[in-house]
DNA sequence: TTGTAGGCGTTATCAC
DNA sequence: GTGATAACGCCTACAA
């Protein structure tokens, strides 16, 4: 409960154990060449032990710059995939030996700068950026390009290593699945097309109808904003414009919430008058009733990769441009039919 | 993309602007007594912005002592509730200017010790510890004790200022939630008795039934381990027990989803059969078929109050040994009969 | 108006 | 075997 001023020095140590403060580093560092004598080690080691002696990473960094810490930079963390990608994040730097440094930003206060600035004084060895709405900030991109890092949303001009999942095949197999089921008329809801996973998702789930010679157009596709009611909104949308529809891509599992609640209460029944398959597979996907099918997005592994590739970096590899995780469809009661055979 | 030794440094900036570093130094932090030509400050500041300079905190901390950092173990990020505490937390550490140096600790190895270990040679100048699985930690309890800190979960021995919620109260509102709605045979299933919030809460059930005069016994409580597949089992023992029993009172939202499922498959109907409360209210609780009702804990709020306290500790204000926040029922489908007047 | 001196806790190098 | 010196980047107090 006292102050950090009471945290021990090295002196300290030294003055309590009677020998200089470069013989007490030596001797706790285990420096090869300990020429000490046993008697005066063991009194060092005991000082060191009754004064809670720490060493000071601080000190350490101003000496050889180097913090083994990295600045992680999370959009909002009560998202549940901004919280996995975290977790991930935190495995692996451990693993490492590397600290995190976190900040996170509301979307409110665009404080982006702030945050960062936070992370650069404090000189992390590196940081890793998660935040999806500042993919087209110009300012952004280029603190990005100034310092190692790794992003997980494509920023502006390129040139920082990114890792993510591939959109363009969680699309496409997403579709796959419904078409493999039997659809022809396929919606998809998405999230703002200005995010360019979205662009992405949309060229899978476009890459699928062709291929199968389904229907496609703009009437099918509608974009929201990535909450459960954009997605209730959209649906009916999707319905008035086309209403045989009989099966939809959502681009998250948060609208597809929205989406399940809205064709109950239209008097739909899901999977039977229409199908459903989200995106991220959350875990409260399989909670829903009827369970959420959904294409499974490694969140953690992205986490844990983007460790991986920032260490790397850190240490003098040089990182890929582009990293991306596959993807997979998690199969529940939203988009089979429960009497097969239909 | 280059390391860290390209942060520039005040003597860099000094050079190219042809001044003494210290002059450089202290036209940056606007000084008082600034008393140096326009023109000389014009060039420090360009040079500054051409070099992107950024004191480093490393050095400043080590001058003052103090980082403006604080250190959060958290059980397990992955945890919804360790990862709403993570928020709180975050939000109010900005706001107070304060960075969050964050480590959790997967519950399989026991390296409690190294995360602090790396927090304090950090030398944060504070931790919050949520680690619920240390509770009767002798050793964490010692180093909580030796450094400014919050615990989230009480410690051996005490004397460690606490903030958390009111369990008793959280049992007992539950529980009269219960009675209010007609119920007399009241089961719970507990969290593992070792943790002293689920004794607590345990005590406001057991206040509840009191008051109320209603049905108290063994047989209406049963340990599990906040596991779905625990939640499940304990129900069926319940039920085992006490055919007649209407309703339950559960620990966490995550042992009530194995509830709802093991009821359903057991052919019991909620409500109207039997009557759930959970504890938490977690985001998929109102998602849940019943949704679920459940006694609303403020884990975001825990976590900035957590803060409050410890940034009043670390600038001397002695903190309250215990504070406890007061939880209310989220009343939903689970725990309400459709038919009212039953 | 600008520059100098000393020190924060370390470690590396080198001398006794 | 042990200790002195210098350096990392910054700040405060003081001298020129």
């Amino acid at each position: 409960m006292f102050p950090l001023a009471a945290y021990a020095s090295l002196k300290d140590v030294a003055s309590l154990a009677q020998v200089s403060f470069q013989t007490a580093g030596k001797v706790l560092n285990g420096t090869p060449d300990v020429r000490v004598s046993t008697v005066t080690a063991r009194r060092i080691f005991a000082a060191a032990e009754t004064l809670h002696y720490r060493p000071n990473a601080l000190a350490k960094s101003l000496l050889d710059g180097a913090t083994a810490t990295i600045g992680l930079l999370i959009a909002d963390m009560t998202d549940a995939v901004s919280a996995r990608v975290a977790v991930g994040v935190q495995e692996e730097a451990a693993r490492c030996g590397f600290a995190i440094l976190l900040a996170s930003l509301p979307a409110r206060d665009n404080n982006a700068a702030d945050m960062l600035r936070i992370l650069l004084e404090r000189r992390v060895d590196g940081v890793i950026l998660e935040s999806p709405h500042l993919e087209e900030d110009h300012e952004f991109a280029e603190v990005a390009r100034s310092v190692p890092a790794v992003v997980l949303q494509h920023v502006l001009g390129g040139r920082v290593p990114f890792i993510g999942s591939d959109d363009r095949q969680a699309g496409r197999i997403a579709t796959e699945h419904l078409i493999e089921n039997g659809h022809r008329l396929i919606g998809s809801i998405t999230g703002p097309y200005r995010r360019r996973a979205v662009r992405s998702r949309l060229l899978g789930y476009e890459d699928a109808l062709r291929v199968a010679g389904a229907v496609m157009g703009e009437d099918l596709v509608a974009e929201a904003d990535w909450s459960a009611i954009g997605g209730a909104k959209a649906v009916r949308i999707l319905l008035e414009r086309e209403p045989r529809m009989t099966a939809v891509f959502v681009h998250s599992d948060e609208m597809a919430i929205g989406v399940l609640r809205e064709l109950r209460s239209l008097g739909k029944r899901v999977p039977d008058d229409v199908a459903i398959i989200g995106c991220d597979d959350l875990p409260f996907a399989e909670l829903l009733t009827p369970s959420l099918s959904s294409v499974r997005v490694p969140f953690v592994e992205i986490g844990r990769q983007a460790v991986t590739a920032l260490v790397g970096q850190i240490s003098g590899r040089a990182p890929d441009e582009e990293t991306l995780l596959p993807v997979s469809v998690s199969v529940r009661e939203s988009s089979t039919c429960l009497v097969p055979g239909l």
